[in-house]
DNA sequence: AGTTTTTCTTTACATATGTAAATGACTTTT
DNA sequence: AAAAGTCATTTACATATGTAAAGAAAAACT
């Protein structure tokens, strides 16, 4: 609970009445390795905050291939963020890659004390503008950089989780095929 | 002036004394063709409503290839988010691809009436929401569809633009050549 | 109207990446 | 230890799309 609070400060301070009511709503939760904290077609209510393990968020085509959009390392929080905001089904998946510990707690709970604290609605719009942010880095990097360039950024981004997970889900986060990304490996070690 | 007021409550409602307040850092601009809203490594500091006309919003690689990233026609906003938002340099270019009525703020004075109403700081709180649902929408198309689907999908949110502004200009918001957009338009033409 | 500029299309070629299938290396399970 | 399953790499081939350049068409300008 302290890792959520400190987090939350430090996006934006909250008053300590904020803090007790907000905490309030969050229960601890875990995830196993490949549990769906989200799933295609459902109505989304939750929101958690991860405190340890890895998630992936990802879309699924018709035929049945995945892309991995984002990837997920605590500190952070997860949620269908787009289908809580218009109430729509959501569109994603949200898996665990590795166990993790959670908090979890009900959004429209979270949203309700916008109402009773200031800070708390200012601390959801700055969080909801990094996301943005965060969302548009992911887009020009998609568009300027080339696959190679993209997968050595993964590895920065998220130092040693290559050696965790396997390589098809980093290859389906650079946008192309574990095919693919295996030439690019190759091509890597080669000089 | 009542084109912002009501887009603004039907993002979210704000009292009529933050109507005051907010429209009092507004004033009336005009873009013409061509002219820039934001450039590339400049710190960016302002916002715009649009009332009529066209802008693209479009990043360009180190080898001068322009990508673009958003179509906007009106009603909207228009900045250079990420750099007000960071306070870093602005990575992106905004352009109006038509002569353009804005109405044009200091984005410091905007956020500043957060204190005082809260209702806009829940106001910015929705638009930023929707702007992250906007990208996650143009995010699943970039991936899930084909490029000849992204057009169809193109002349569906932007009827008639086709006719007004360059074809290159359209290819390069769908993540493709000209040459490419030109092949599947004959593609579409022939059966 | 004629000239210049801009835009669109087409061609030929190059290249990156996808698909599908086979192989080999590791793990995990029994 | 053997078997089964998972995963990464490799191969051969197909395909979409990029690049560069030329030509055609349209628009803008004088």
């Amino acid at each position: 609970m302290e890792q959520l609070i400190k987090y939350v400060n430090e996006v934006s301070p909250i008053t300590k009445e904020a803090e007790d009511d907000f905490l309030n709503i969050f229960r601890k939760g875990k995830l196993t390795r490949n549990d769906y904290f989200a799933t295609y077609g459902e109505y989304s209510s939750k929101i958690a905050f991860v405190c340890s393990g890895t998630l992936r968020a990802f879309y699924r085509s018709k035929k049945g291939q995945e892309y991995n959009k984002t990837i997920f390392i605590p500190p952070c929080f997860i949620a269908a963020y787009s289908s809580l905001i218009t109430r729509n089904k959501n569109q994603i998946y949200i898996q665990a890659l590795e166990d993790c510990e959670v908090l979890i707690a009900n959004y429209t709970r979270a949203s309700e004390l916008y109402d009773k604290h200031h800070c708390l609605e200012r601390f959801s719009r700055k969080l909801s503008e990094s996301f943005f942010v965060a969302k548009e880095h992911r887009e020009i990097d998609i568009v300027l950089l080339s696959a190679t360039e993209r997968y050595a950024k993964f590895q920065k981004d998220f130092p040693g989780l290559e050696q965790r997970i396997p390589q098809y889900h980093i290859a389906s986060y650079l946008g192309v095929t574990p095919t693919q990304l295996s030439r690019i490996r190759k091509e890597l070690s080669l000089p």
